[in-house]
RNA sequence: GGCCCCGUGGUCAAGCGGCCUAAGACACCGCCCUUUCACGGCGGUAACCCGGGUUCGAGUCCCGGCGGGGUCACCA
């Protein structure tokens, strides 16, 4: 059996697309579980759009995630160069040998004459089609203008009637009238090759069996087949991805700022946990499991679960995942990643990171919610009497005055501030009291903290702050009360 | 607009003619646990776009409508 050879071939923008990363990650299952080959090749046949560093985000990103090329520009291959600009004075050749052949041909219209048609036809109301102008030119004609240097492109020569069709391995059968189809340019007038014909002979000369990419190439497929009929090459077998929208009418976009891996890994996402979930984008594994390695999805992918329907990128589910992810993660790790977004609010305060992140870990679903959650440890927030209110703790603003009255000499008693003494002591005062465990702490947090929600309990937070300052914030509520 | 694709709860989705008075997950709500939240456990709300066929029987097949998306570049 042929060995299974699939690529993927972005385009150096200077950013990792989601949608295109889920294209990278499916191409490499593929491969992968199929014993095959994954091929990285970058598309940069249009220069005006090289971003300098452009490809190193490719690479980063891709290796980050651990998908990993067997073939590519940094590592070579029997098949390179595996950058398409490098590849330059390859096409030309093959166009030529298309327009022996007839089935592509020269054309001298130049852009503002094409416009011009463009513009006319779309005023009527029709949708513009190269007329094929230039086709009819006799040999000698055409001849005589390149001779004359006069700028050329090449375009393929498509039927007019009748229609081509595919299968596609997961939309089905496809077919397509050929009326429809225009005489796209092939090699422009640079002599670069468009991405079309680039597309089209790479995927050849590489031995691509199976071309992996987003469904907005489904209709531009038929023409591609075409140049495959006319080299007399074998055209590969097609896997075409749903797009991954934003909501039903949008798709993920830059603007949004929810388009790119880096938008994401900069918000504190987990790499491991965006595969995870792009993957479950428009694919199931046909059982109910959700969470997966690399590996266990190179195992557990196929085709046939990939979903027609666009599918939604539901950021609320990812970062359910996300947390997921993060409470399982190696402690340490989790310290290390944490460390810098504990700084952004308590930088220079001397905190114990290492309990902090303990309590922490269990609650973070995404690294950028840290500043918030822990804001109130560096600074006291103004808040409403309303929070010592708790219908199941027994407490109302009364009883909080009388118990936080109660525990703060109990409190400054405490010398040694640990949270094991913190507990010991004031446990054993509230039992001495007879009052009840909730409607003494559940106010003394509160008190400490300014909020309901926090990462940790009442001695949790009382030991963070220290001694002096839980003391100082306890009084200070207390006065608040009268 | 032409051509093409898609259409199960708010979201991801299982379902490939009878097992569907339609799974599971996120979100939401309630209860339990807990010094709060979270975690965990239990439970709940919520869907087959509409209309015609085909069939003994349709979420599942066909046609039409509607809705959404894609594509019509010397961009990739």
């Amino acid at each position: 059996m042929q060995e299974v050879r699939t690529r993927f071939a972005p385009s150096p923008t200077g950013f990792m697309h989601l949608g295109g990363l889920r294209s990278a990650l499916y191409t490499y299952l593929f491969a992968k579980q199929n014993g095959g080959k994954f091929i990285l090749r970058i598309e940069d046949t249009d220069q005006e759009r090289f971003v300098e560093g452009a490809t190193e985000v490719i690479y980063d990103t891709l290796r980050g995630c651990g998908i990993i090329w067997d073939e590519g520009p940094d590592i070579g291959g029997d098949y390179g160069p595996y950058i398409q600009s490098e590849r330059k004075s390859l096409y030309l050749p093959y166009a030529k040998q298309l327009v022996e052949k007839g089935a592509a041909y020269y054309c001298f219209c130049t852009k503002e004459e094409l416009d011009e048609r463009r513009a006319a036809c779309e005023a009527k109301g029709e949708v513009f089609k190269y007329d094929k102008h230039c086709l009819h030119l006799s040999k000698e004609e055409v001849q005589a203008k390149l001779d004359a240097g006069i700028p050329y492109v090449i375009r393929m020569n498509c039927p007019t009637t009748g229609e081509t069709a595919y299968d596609d391995m997961v939309f089905g059968h496809l077919s397509f009238p050929n009326d429809t189809l225009d005489d796209m340019i092939l090699i422009k007038t640079d002599g670069m090759p468009t991405y079309n014909f680039a597309n089209v002979v790479d995927d050849h000369l590489m031995g691509i069996t199976h071309v992996i990419r987003g469904m907005e190439y489904l209709s531009s497929t038929p023409k591609y087949n075409i140049l495959y009929d006319a080299f007399g090459w074998e055209i590969p077998k097609y896997i075409h991805l749903t797009t991954v929208m934003r909501d039903a009418q949008h798709k993920l976009s830059k603007r949004d700022g929810d388009a790119y891996y880096s938008d994401f890994i900069e918000k504190g996402y987990l790499k491991e946990a965006l595969i995870n979930y792009l993957a479950l984008v428009g694919w199931n594994p046909g059982d109910d499991r959700e969470f997966f390695t690399m590996d266990e999805l190179i195992q557990a992918f196929d085709v046939s679960h990939l979903n027609k329907s666009p599918g939604i990128f539901d950021v609320n589910k990812l970062t359910w995942m996300n947390g997921q992810y993060i409470a399982k993660m190696d402690f340490e790790e989790y310290l290390k990643m944490a460390t810098p977004w504990f700084d952004k609010v308590l930088a220079g305060k001397g905190m114990d990171y290492r309990r902090l992140a303990e309590l922490m870990q269990g609650r973070t679903e995404v690294f950028c919610q840290i500043p918030d959650m822990i804001a109130f440890l560096a600074k006291m927030p103004e808040f409403d009497p309303s929070l010592y209110v708790h219908k199941k703790m027994k407490c109302d603003e009364t009883v909080a005055k009388e118990n936080l009255e109660m525990i703060l000499p109990v409190l400054e008693s405490v010398v040694n501030w640990t949270e094991q003494n913190l507990h010991d002591t004031v446990m054993a005062a509230i039992e001495a009291s007879g009052k009840k465990n909730g409607a003494v702490l559940w106010p003394l947090r509160i008190a400490i903290s300014g909020q309901a929600n926090t990462p940790g309990g009442a001695f949790e937070i009382a030991y963070l702050l220290g001694r002096d300052e839980t003391l100082k914030r306890l009084r200070s509520a207390l006065e608040k009360l009268h």
